[in-house]
DNA sequence: TTATGTGCAAAGGGTTTGCACTCCG
DNA sequence: CGGAGTGCAAACCCTTTGCACATAA
């Protein structure tokens, strides 16, 4: 049995309107977005796109590595393309959600460590940090 | 108009089976746990105590701070208490769910001066390390 | 006694799935 | 054409809420 037939190399994706219209929404944004959002926003810009396909193509980019994906407390997944291939973390304004990607050696070397000296294997890490920005530490109004 | 009669001291607590079932459960075990599986296990000790119970019970500790939370990433909400009052993180077995605490002083420091230099203030992070533990890196199995 | 606590049933809310239809290649 | 992609509706799953009943103080 031939594997793969040369018509179909292996991850084979298609173009089509929706996908498109999504990765120009997310090129357009600058914070992270929930799947709910983007697929209201895209409504509202009159693009014809089911949310079964947002979150669809999503999980997508999630699983391939384009897009970034962090967890609110009350169960929502929020998205935002990297803007950076390697791996990083996040500096998130509790007040205007202005985001920051920070990448820390320092940690990266912390975790594994730590890790290790447990006897941990195969050792993956999140890190949040959330403050509240200069821009809304004087202002007490959302801006 | 009297805010609060004599009688009723503000964080009035009454003492009943369930919650001292609950308390004792979360004192026996090591690891966080899901509501549900809290519940689970003291159905199956022959504790007579309903999931709404457990999860009031659960919000009312974790707003008092007497117990730690942790979201998976699949919406759910971890529950252990705390044994160690100061800050400090986790890290966790993607396999039997072992758990150590851990704190880094080297995070934390980095995790202020990042921030900072943003210009970020009130500053608070999360950090969680999952990994596999030495013990299930050889067996296959779930223990 | 009485208001706090309990727990069943049902609603909520984000996300995934079933499945027939669409349309890219 | 053929199968990847789409999207409605319904299922899922964890969690919260409504409300009548139980019970600690």
């Amino acid at each position: 049995m031939h594997m793969s037939s040369s018509l179909h190399p292996a991850g084979a994706h298609r173009t089509t309107r929706q996908k498109l219209a999504l990765e120009r929404m997310l090129a357009a944004c600058a914070d992270f977005r929930s799947a709910q959002d983007l697929h209201a926003q895209l409504r509202a810009g009159g693009a014809r796109v089911g949310l079964t396909t947002v979150y669809n193509n999503l999980r997508t980019l999630a699983e391939r590595g384009a897009v970034d994906t962090v967890l609110t407390e009350d169960g929502e997944t929020l998205y935002r393309r990297c803007e950076n291939d390697s791996h990083h973390h996040h500096l998130v304004c509790r007040v205007c959600g202005r985001t920051v990607e920070i990448s820390g050696p320092a940690v990266e070397r912390w975790a594994a460590a730590v890790a290790s000296s447990e006897g941990f294997f195969d050792v993956r890490h999140t890190v949040e940090i959330v403050g509240t920005c200069s821009g809304c530490v004087n202002s007490p109004t959302r801006p």
